[in-house]
DNA sequence: GGCTCTATGTATAATTA
DNA sequence: TTAATTATACATAGAGC
């Protein structure tokens, strides 16, 4: 059993291509969907298997009409200089309330271990006298 | 060293998002390549970075024109409605992240809430007895 | 930030049912 | 031919520079 390196070229059996070309669609699109949700990435493709009339899309037909659309746009959108730096700000903004989130999700997170001690310390009645530094030890 | 798996989700932290992103990014145009290369299947794809102008395309600006124009030229696919610009989607990423923060930052007063019960708690060594429910009266 | 390295998770070619 | 299985190539998170 077992896999061989990937050789670089159009797979000769037609068969044998069809079935590395479902296993691959496959996975491209898991990618592309991880790339969509993990990184924030806008990501639209179109797939033509040659076998088929209608083609693949990602994510769906209509977000690639808009995102092809905005693609058309782009070189209209160029033109302008006060737009970059408007754009700039726009950019800077969202920076800005992604590093708020950031920061207040780290807060929260803080503030659930606690939360988490307060539960134990409910379930398990034991003294109010414990000294609080003793709680690292339950911090799963 | 050494990787955990990937949590399906957002990447919180900006600058690794970013890592990550190009990481995959790269990950993503090779597997393209490969699929168009091994399997003779035609792939159009426009990917935005939130931070950039400029899409990145597979495999090049001019095919995925063709590709796009032959997609929307498709009889059976009917027009869509809800078009967005470059600049709504902008737009709309900012109010995500606003929504988003105003959420988390709501939790983050719930959670705050039962630090000041817990620490209220641990004063007056109330009776453990008392319902959590009993907290959300308190939530402003 | 970007680049290299490498351990480990993941994709998939080969194989079997 | 499609569906599972499994061994191995490949992608990439995390670490160090």
């Amino acid at each position: 059993m077992s896999r061989n390196k990937v050789n670089y070229a159009l797979i000769d059996d037609a068969s044998q291509r069809k079935v590395s070309s479902n296993k691959r669609l496959k996975g491209l699109l898991k990618k592309s969907d991880e790339l969509k949700t993990l990184c924030d990435v806008e990501v639209a493709t179109v797939i033509y298997d040659p076998y088929k009339n209608e083609p693949y899309t990602f994510p769906n037909n209509d977000i690639v009409r808009n995102t092809f659309i905005k693609f058309k746009e782009l070189p209209t959108l160029e033109r302008s200089k006060n737009m970059v730096t408007r754009e700039e700000f726009t950019m800077q903004r969202i920076k800005m309330l992604e590093e708020q989130l950031q920061k207040v999700r780290k807060e929260n997170r803080v503030k659930e271990m606690t939360n988490e001690m307060y539960e134990v310390f409910k379930r398990k009645n034991v003294s109010a006298d414990m000294n609080p530094s003793d709680l690292n030890d339950l911090v799963v």
